[in-house]
DNA sequence: CCCCACGATGTTATCGTCAACATGGCGGCG
DNA sequence: CGCCGCCATGTTGACGATAACATCGTGGGG
């Protein structure tokens, strides 16, 4: 910088001004110290600019070690969306325990970021994230807690969404396969499908854990009971699995047992059957998202914010229950 | 860092040195550093020791806008690999245009990184990237070129493990449906594609344009030539979608058309049929791209960098020509 | 018994930038 | 014609750490 300041023949001070578009510059010197810094290549020093200002233009994203496809699109919507307005995210990924959670929390304040967010698939990284308070939190993907700093899909009503497109096509004898057990989101689509069998008097058939993967699904789908009409998974990779198994088991989809998945990952309309599926719209969580953000950064206070709504996309895996 | 001198009854540069772990501190002076951080809730600004040393245990990484899967377990990949050494990645993304690669180059050299990984899906990137000197750079996902600086799987080997699956079967009729035009890994399957049909003296049918998606495969495989029985696809998603289209022109996989696709997404082995695929290590790219950049931070100089291989997955998409 | 060397710690300068205050020239108004 | 005020710019002092050098005490060797 001094060198440029130099070379205009201005002082650093001026050249900073430049740099940060202050007003109550002439133009021309304005120009001059342009031409200089293009000549010479100049960058300013971000790690300076951040001590002295306290600022680093960086939002920490604390991710799942696991890349599943929600949290990854998030991450490219929080991306996109955080380029228009000048910010940048620095990843780290954590799993839920204290220990993990807290060297990921230390790294990224360490680091002066402007804003935390937090993918919280798991209750228990709440508590730890709770005591941070130099700087705003956002919570991302948590189902519909902590709904004042928090932006998420609206797990119940996605649930309810499949769950009613299998009642209204008649079936009554409905399975479940969960995703990561202890996981918010794995959580509320569980309790949620636990409370509509209750409110219409269905019967229980146990509930089927999985992972997140296309593995566990198909795993899961050797298990279903013989009597079960109505699948519902908790996502779609999950989904893809358990119809493998079932068809592997000779039972047809969806002539003997309709699947619904969550998710609508880019290949669900092209599996075969293609999978009828919870449509969430990541890309809205992210610029949801970071105009939170943003606006926590410059101090003002975010208005309630609505959960995103979820819809459900028909496709060939469900079908009427058998009579 | 001064009032937990001040609270242990030590100056602020012997915090400094408990805090980067020197030696010659006495242990009982060490503790009661430790003890006062701990009580203080201490946590050292990173900016300014960024400013200090000229060293950031940032490394920048420059992904495409598109969350693909290659390109994302990559990340991931480095992601846990670099933690292990003390870094972590600082995302941001790109199109190949000089215009948006300069503003991501610009940002990730302003912020003082350490290294920078470019997720170089295009020929074009390589110069813009080819001028930096700063600090280190390095390559991944380009293919085999510029093999001292990259790190990839080795594209030929993959398509020819594919193809040659395909001609051991019988095969004699081959179709390609590539990925986006211009890309480095898409044309060096495609450029494989055409060579191992002429090494064969094989019939060259129209090559189908693609861009990854699910989508584009469906409407592809809408135009697969009648005569076709062999059908390489450049990545899964693509591979999904054009079975889904070719069983909606009544043709069978694999009785009527054999297919293969690129990648080995974790859902490949449950879609109906399930499909033979090539399967690309990402893991252990991030791994080498890791160590390859560590070294090069430290100012060793890295050896020969061998491609990583990749493998055929023989699923039940392919089986033997139709007589 | 003195001095030196070394181990443990303190002091000062520096990294590159921004913020706050200081200066200097010029035009307008009384 | 002189003074005041503002516009454009310069000067100085943080920001929070590390690096290089300075100091102090202590034990061992001559």
């Amino acid at each position: 910088m001094h060198d440029v300041a130099a070379r205009a023949g201005v002082s650093h001070q001026t050249v900073s001004r430049v740099l940060n578009d202050f007003p109550g510059i002439r133009p021309e010197t304005r120009e001059r110290v342009q031409q200089a810094i293009r000549e010479l290549g100049y960058r300013r020093n971000m790690a300076a600019r951040a001590l002295a200002t306290g600022r680093s233009e960086v939002i920490g994203v604390i991710m799942p070690e696991v890349p599943h496809f929600g949290p990854t699109s998030t991450l490219y919507a929080i991306e996109h969306a955080a380029k228009q307005v000048g910010f940048k995210p620095l990843i780290t990924t954590a799993s839920w325990d204290p220990e993990s959670m807290g060297q990921a929390l230390d790294f990224l304040l360490g680091r002066a970021v402007d804003a935390l967010v937090v993918m919280a698939q798991h209750p228990d990284v709440l508590a730890a994230v709770d005591a941070i308070t130099d700087v705003p939190v956002l919570f991302v993907l948590t189902g519909n807690s902590h709904a004042e700093r928090s932006v998420a899909v609206d797990q119940e009503r996605g649930t309810r969404l499949a769950l009613e497109h299998l009642y209204g096509l008649g079936h009554r004898r409905f399975q479940h396969i969960t995703g990561i057990a202890g996981l918010t989101e794995a959580q509320l689509r569980r309790d949620t499908f636990v409370a509509f069998l209750d409110e219409h008097g269905l019967e229980r058939y146990p509930i089927l854990e999985g992972d997140w993967s296309a593995d566990a699904g198909y795993r899961a789908g050797l298990e279903v009971d013989d009597d079960v009409t109505a699948l519902f998974v908790a996502n779609d990779p999950m989904a893809i699995g358990a119809i493998h198994a079932l068809e592997e088991r000779g039972k047809r989809v969806p002539e003997d047992v309709s699947v619904v998945g969550f998710d609508d990952v880019p290949e669900a309309g092209y599996t075969h059957p293609g999978l009828t599926t919870v449509h969430q719209d990541f890309t809205e969580v992210g610029l949801r998202a970071v105009s939170l953000i943003f606006a926590a950064i410059n101090g003002k206070e975010p208005g309630v914010v609505e959960p995103v709504e979820p819809w459900l996309v028909e496709r060939a895996s469900t079908g009427p229950a058998p009579s």
